[in-house]
DNA sequence: TGCATTTTAAATGTCAGACTTTTAAATGTC
DNA sequence: GACATTTAAAAGTCTGACATTTAAAATGCA
């Protein structure tokens, strides 16, 4: 592994893009060692300090995991679901906020998505995630409950139907289409009577999963789709005014 | 923004936890200053080498950018689509590959996406779409094209009808799903009769989003989908026997 | 011998300070 | 006004030291 002379980054990018490509073209495997940071400065012929940085970026992608002491070192981190979920969430996020991505782009595409989870998880549900979606229906009925709370609750909600569909890769590409576009559906506020209807839709969507009716999970997601975009329409009108 | 002296983490992982959610919470903008790296280790109390460590786990994250010289300094950077899309392919490639997913997932999770693309592609296609799948089709064909090759013609392809959806952030969701497989499909060896295959599905694909037929594309792509997992059986055997 | 304790060495984490390189603005010169 | 030069600020890099953590190795004791 060496380091291009004429590039025209940094030292510490170029390093961690070494070991990047290593770890993911499998020449270092999980859980092996790498070497010591005062051996990489010798082989990269660079500062430990620049090693240091190249190994916290690789850290910050959840690449390695680094332990202190003797028989320490950096390891080459097994990713687990967990961690890229997380990553997956922050990247939706930001992208969302930072593009201006309008709210039907972003609703279409999380319930184009869900939809595609429906009939997987009409198929293989099981009473854990029917028990899930019956107390997160319960939680958003509750009086006195903020948007926020809300908010979280319908995610909640519709994470069981994605988990639901047993296919742990689907549900991670799902966490960022749905988690993503929190901060646009804080920004709705939930009056009574269209918690009402969203509740009554989220009981209609929670009984076809329990009937494994998948014609009806589809044809209520597209109605909820619709009615989401509906709400957001004051807001996207609130949101222009202030702009101009 | 403080760090919690009894954390356990670093230094170094917390400045940058500091900095990460001003940014996704929004107090800090796009393209905003952060202060130079000599304020922030005097706010933060700590040397200039924890502050580059914590700046280079965010510039991994693309969080920011870092500019030298006068008048520089890192600046919260504006997430693009293609580095969400890169980081995202890299997250999904490493996970797939580290967490023995089975062939049979993946490529479940992927058609599944696919097949919820398909509607809306075949609504917005327009003739760019069409022109790059066409394309594609016919450098599959290519005679001595190696196995390689020809995957990353099919990655192509496939791109060209996820975009043909029209809408970035399904694209971006989708990315993963697509392109993390790659891995697991260049362990299958093409033969002639496949590859004659696989070109007669896209041309079926190809003609039914550019005659708007969505049906078509649904019940062709459910056929790609059985078709590709087909071939992966030999693989997937020859794997199970390697590992007893 | 066997167990508890202490020591030790290897590694990461942090710091301080110096020097290098890049960059754009400010200044000077024609 | 156009071009060259200076300058200052900032990131990038290096060096060397010290702090802290950790598990193995050595030691001591019953």
């Amino acid at each position: 592994m060496k380091i291009d002379p004429n590039a025209t980054s940094d030292l510490s990018a170029q390093i961690a893009k070494g070991i990047r490509d290593s770890i993911i073209e499998g020449r270092l495997i999980v859980d092996e060692r790498l070497p010591s940071e005062a051996e990489l400065s010798e082989q990269f012929k660079v500062s430990r300090a620049t090693v240091r940085e190249a190994l916290k970026r690789l850290a910050a992608q959840s690449l390695i995991r680094t332990q202190r002491g003797a028989f320490g070192g950096a390891f080459v981190n097994k990713l687990s679901f967990e961690e890229a979920y997380g990553q997956q969430i922050t990247t939706s996020t930001l992208l969302i906020s930072m593009n201006e991505v309008s709210f039907e782009t972003a609703c279409e595409a999380r319930y184009t998505l869900e939809r595609a989870c429906a009939p997987l998880a009409a198929e293989r549900r099981n009473p854990d995630h029917l028990a899930t979606m019956r107390a997160e229906i319960v939680r958003q009925g509750q009086p006195g409950l903020s948007d926020e709370s809300f908010c979280a609750s319908d995610v909640a909600f519709h994470r069981a139907l994605v988990d639901a569909a047993g296919n742990p890769i689907l549900a991670f590409q799902l966490a960022g289409a749905v988690e993503g576009m929190q901060p646009l559906m804080n920004m709705i506020t939930f009056t009574a009577r269209s918690r009402e209807k969203i509740i009554a839709l989220h009981t209609e969507i929670a009984d076809a999963i329990e009937g494994q009716d998948v014609a009806k999970v589809d044809k209520t997601l597209k109605e909820l789709a619709a009615y989401t975009v509906e709400l957001a329409k004051g807001v996207l009108a609130a949101r222009s005014q202030k702009v101009s």
